[in-house]
DNA sequence: TGTACATCAGTGAACGCGCGTTCACTGATGTAC
DNA sequence: TGTACATCAGTGAACGCGCGTTCACTGATGTAC
């Protein structure tokens, strides 16, 4: 009972295929992520046949590296509404604190709105070093990474975070935020509602926050 | 160039066919990943033909989840094989931080060393609800999961972990663990050499222990 | 102990499927003069 | 402004592939009398 957008045309020229294979690749990788998007259903739900993908990408796996960008970007966007969400009045610590907490829930609900296009984020392929590979920026111009980077910097201007503790910050916190999204949407918290993951969120950044800080450790 | 080990036997009945597949299945997730774990290639290595598979299997899916149990006896393992390590004169505070860092990092450990079987293990499968299927044992008799709690249970009893903190801290560790396994081995992290992912896998655990704690929060 | 027979565990051939990709093509577009 | 022609962006048909699964079968095993 899947509503498919299939798109029609009147010119034998399309105008913008490329484009539309994109919008149509990531709708197909939103509803049921990246294996779904095969070059046969890109092209039929565009109208076109599939030999035409081949004008405008090498192969399917340089259409998929399209889309995970493409998805990249979304991530970042999900992120850049979170932080806009915060008190733009805090300075200071809890400016800093309260910034950070939002790059990693937007993260987080990201993953739970969107895991089709979360897993084509994050698709991470084993053979090729796509993370190597230049990312696409957003409008905003910060890729995920950079968010991240972002707050935790501000972290240690407030002097949240000491600075010893700065660099490998955000492999940590990625880490976890990164596992915790995972274990919502594909894992055994699958379950959870709304509310309860919500929680389980706050208490993540929470754990991280006063993880990355000094504490009473040995 | 592949080395792959074909089974070959005289007689018509196999014998234990049931247990070859599983073992041929492991084999071909330890070395490519779960989606390499197709019936004809199992059935091509058992030297079987391909139908022989459903004379033990309903269908692929149950023969998948058979290696998904297995797999996860492995990391239990893992797990068990590196808490074993631990200096057992050690008693209270002590006793219960070094054996929580073994469980961490015997689930990371065995991520790195084995990331086709921790996939096949933690494949998570999005249409049923495996997880809530009873987990096979390994002959410790504790799933990953237990091992878990089990040590959180002693971070309680040593005073070092608030009760209060202890209901979700399974899934807060269990995030950041499995997050940073993901990253090491999937993700942007792949890069990094033996040494350089054990440091940060020391600081992950580090971390997740302070985060557990009560620290300077807010 | 010997034999008839049911049961079991495999075989062999075939099915239909959807996939990525290649080939030679043609209709549409844009540009130079 | 009109036309010849190169270039571009699609078409249509076909390829070979590996897959999961089904069918009717047969060789081997175990059991009852």
């Amino acid at each position: 009972m899947d509503e498919v957008t299939v798109r029609t045309r009147s010119t034998y020229h399309h105008g913008d295929l490329r484009q539309a294979l994109v919008e149509v690749g990531l709708e197909l990788a939103r509803d049921h992520g990246p294996d779904a998007v095969t070059v046969r259903e890109v092209t039929r739900r565009a109208g076109v046949t599939p030999n035409a993908v081949y004008r405008h990408f090498a192969d399917r796996e340089a259409l998929l590296a399209a889309l995970c960008s493409a998805a990249q970007v979304e991530v970042a966007r999900a992120i850049e509404h979170q932080v806009a969400q915060t008190d733009p009045t805090l300075v200071g610590a809890s400016r800093a604190r309260t910034r950070f907490h939002a790059v990693g829930l937007g993260y987080m609900h990201f993953a739970q709105n969107h895991p089709g296009l979360f897993r084509t984020a994050f698709r991470m392929s084993r053979d090729l070093q796509k993370l190597a590979s230049p990312e696409r920026r957003s409008e905003g111009g910060k890729t995920p990474f950079e968010w991240l980077s972002g707050v935790l910097d501000e972290l240690v201007d407030a002097g949240v975070l000491l600075p010893a503790r700065r660099e490998s910050a955000e492999f940590l916190a990625w880490s976890a935020v990164h596992g915790l999204a995972t274990l919502l949407i594909d894992g055994p918290l699958r379950a959870l509602d709304k509310d309860q993951a919500l929680r389980l969120e706050h208490q993540l950044v929470e754990m991280v926050e006063r993880g990355l800080q000094d504490g009473p450790n040995r």
